[in-house]
DNA sequence: TAAATATGCAACCAAAGGGTTGCGTTGTCA
DNA sequence: TGACAACGCAACCCTTTGGTTGCATATTTA
């Protein structure tokens, strides 16, 4: 069952959209304009930015009027950090011993 | 202080690399040419895809004569997890509710 | 030492990404 | 109704990215 998963690395991927996520985070339901505060960028940049999160299902949008009302999903982050970062998180120490015991036998030799 | 998160995060964004960090999370110090096994391209571009892991210091590497042995670095994906994720995992609920809230009204309108 | 193996380096290419500008559309309000 | 405000669409541009091919270098091994 194909996910989301590379959609969403793939958005994450970019500094300017994690922070419009912080945004989101500390305040739901944002409008553009209000999103574009604060940002260097033209509205269309951060337009495209926003498609890109939707598109990733990482933010959902709903009309006010003529104004586009953007909303946190919690969703899509939990699920790459369930079944992508919860894989690696499991064998962290297994992997942090590989790599001490591979990086010390270059003192032994 | 600013990590390594862009870093990481960009190197996260495509497929084959995270695929080859799922490989070596398996099965820890494979060399290049074990890691090309089972990719369809060339070396040149699984090379490219262990610097940029390099880069972001998610892979280890060290020589045994010819061979580049390659090593997972679980340090910088739990920095993600702790320093990012984190946040989110921690404000989701709410997030959740803000959203359902907001899809809720679309129906009583 | 010669051949084979494991990897590096550099040039090149097409496609994707992040950004801009210009203009059109829709909703609000005096 | 007319002006303003919030947003969408599309063309364009430069840089980055993911990939290739060709050749060089270093280490084994026969």
């Amino acid at each position: 069952m194909a996910t989301n998963e590379d959609n969403v690395f793939k958005a994450l991927a970019d500094g300017s959209r994690r922070a419009l996520l912080d945004r989101l985070r500390v305040c739901n339901g944002l409008t553009l304009n209000e999103l574009c505060e604060g940002h260097e960028m033209t509205r269309q940049a951060v337009t495209k930015h926003l498609a890109v999160l939707e598109a990733a299902d990482l933010v959902v949008t709903k009309w006010r009027g003529r104004e586009k009302l953007h909303y946190l999903n919690p969703v899509p982050i939990n699920e790459i950090y369930t079944r992508w970062i919860g894989k690696f998180e499991r064998g962290r120490l297994q992997a942090l011993d590989n790599l001490k015991e591979a990086l010390e036998e270059d003192r032994h030799e």
